[in-house]
DNA sequence: TTGTAAGCGTTATCAT
DNA sequence: ATGATAACGCTTACAA
């Protein structure tokens, strides 16, 4: 039974007359700041909760901490995200930090005004999904408020921490199960348009796809195309792979929902898949598992990358200074969708 | 080109300074209050450039406002709270506002913690998409700030806007339209659990099913089974619709991603869609046009809620009082998943 | 251990 | 039209 009582702007020197002490004793007993009595805290404490104190937050920013974490993430439609966000609530759930989320658009600018918004509110922290943005500006931005970055590889980064799977590795899984499955033409559908592809997790998908193609002997049959987020910008480029000569025999996709469509165009041109085509995806989100897709994808557990960002951010706050990398081990999800042909 | 100048912690007093003004014609000339000469203005503004000005938000927050709106969304999956967000964002990119998320994950304690967060933090409105929290509780909290509820029926609301599609003219239009397509047994699949149903859109779209049904004389196959939005619950229900006795020949599901996982099911089942069951959805999300679902669904324009929710939320904060209910029509959005049986 | 006092950067109210 | 001054509610030295 939850039920809401309206706030009445109790301050600190309401709680203070009420328990009959000198408001600054509030101030420190409620953060459990040293020098304070048990005694003292208990009496402010029931008074607090007498009166249903709650702390301002605005005036709080001023002199001390906001208890305010800003998530910056860059799409709202990606289900990955949400496994993200929620690996970051997990950790934050036991803290007195609450997290706000802006969402990016995939857009520089955009990711520069909201982390503009966030520094401006005196947030103490902020974790950023995948950002878009210059890495320069990425540094910048860090030197402001403690910063972890999630989802760009930036190892030589000294003013944030960052938490990644090894793109690099998830898409040399994948090259690897499908030449297993006897695929040799293997493309790579990759995200078009970006405006600083430096150190971005597509750029590595792309990396660990070349080589381990030239590790199998199949460097001919490397073939890159690319797509910006839009339905019918995927469409298309999917079109021309399909319809060109040469037509792939499987085609490996930066991520889940550029597969799906991949699926669904191939339907509906007549290919079988995974007969005449091997469709495999990346974030193993829920929907690949839906029989109607049963999309082989490879895993990199966003809860765990949330956790770990947010226990990151917690101790940078906390005062830690040196910066620290994690990286985690992605896993391939096999399924109908990629297996092998004539079966 | 987007470049993050450091931010220099600039105040009032060193634009003054550098403007040869007083702090507060600082202040006023920069709000554009009124009283304040084009000369003053241009002046402070030239200066507020040049050093990179940039208010402190929660100095702001402490005697005016924030700035800052706050938008509860219940649950980051759905990608049909994208496009209400979208529709947000369309209205709020020309004005001097910033609006946050927080995930209410669908509970009632979390969302009350949320708006807590919201109030406490000065927010100078809040956007409540799809709560699913005590209505009591929803009133007061909107007698803390100007609040605009998305997704929930409240016509009795007083202290705050309601922004909502039709729900019971959706279910009417699928209902009535399975019926023309030949289905007789059609069924639909709710949401459980649900600890306030009252004005819920799940609970309106269940009172159209059964009326629409009861109107063509169906009222002996109305079936309405409930399911959580875990993958296990969704098809366990729908498993029990579909090993059971009288199977359906429709399925009406709440909303698209339960829609999606009994065209999974069926499927797997060895039950063609659309010729031994027919599937239709609601929100008509991204996923319903792919091929592999082609799935019939309402559509309520979820950018055009958004829009109008922030426009109602901005005229709010700017001084209006009245409360306003605005409801907009849903449209049938139909695909193979509900086609003619046999045809 | 507790209380006092000084800010934090704004906005708003008053003189001028 | 402009400038000085008083809040806003809190944290944090510093004094008692």
């Amino acid at each position: 039974m939850t039920s809401r009582k309206p706030r009445s702007k109790v301050t600190v020197h309401d709680v203070a007359k009420d328990a009959g002490v000198s408001f600054s004793a509030v101030s420190k007993a409620l953060r459990a700041a040293p020098h304070v009595s048990a005694q003292m805290r208990a009496r402010v404490q029931a008074s607090a909760e007498k009166l249903g104190y709650r702390p301002h937050a605005a005036a709080r920013g001023m002199r001390g901490q906001t208890y305010t974490l800003g998530v910056l993430i860059s799409d709202l439609h990606n289900p990955f995200f949400a496994a993200i966000y929620a690996g970051f609530e997990d950790v934050l759930a036991g803290t007195p930090y609450h997290s706000f989320l802006g969402i990016g658009r995939a857009e520089p600018a955009t990711e520069n005004a909201i982390i503009d918004a966030m520094v401006d509110r005196q947030m103490d922290g902020m974790i950023l999904v995948a950002p878009v943005m210059a890495p320069a500006d990425v540094r910048v931005a860090a030197g402001e408020i403690p910063t972890v970055v999630l989802g760009v590889h930036l190892p030589e980064a000294e003013a944030f921490d960052t938490v990644n799977n090894d793109d690099e590795l998830g898409a040399r899984l994948v090259v690897r199960h499908l030449y297993e499955q006897g695929r040799r033409r293997i493309a790579f559908l990759s995200l078009g348009d970006l405006p600083h592809p430096d150190g971005v997790t597509v750029t590595h998908r792309e990396r660990g796809y070349r080589e381990t193609m030239k590790e199998l002997g199949l460097e001919d049959a490397i073939k890159v195309a690319t797509a910006s987020m839009e339905t019918n910008a995927i469409r298309d480029a999917a079109t021309r792979l399909l319809k060109g000569p040469d037509r792939p025999d499987a085609i490996f996709c930066w991520t889940d929902y550029v597969a799906f469509q991949v699926i669904g165009l191939a339907t509906e041109l007549g290919l079988s898949v995974p007969d005449d085509l091997a469709v495999v995806g990346y974030d193993n989100t829920p929907y690949c598992a839906l029989p109607q897709n049963s999309l082989t994808s490879v895993d990199q557990s966003g809860r765990v990358l949330g956790q770990q960002a947010a226990k990151m951010l917690l101790s940078r706050i906390g005062g830690r200074t040196a910066a620290q990398q994690y990286v985690v081990m992605p896993t391939l999800v096999a399924r109908r969708s990629s297996a092998a042909s004539g079966s």
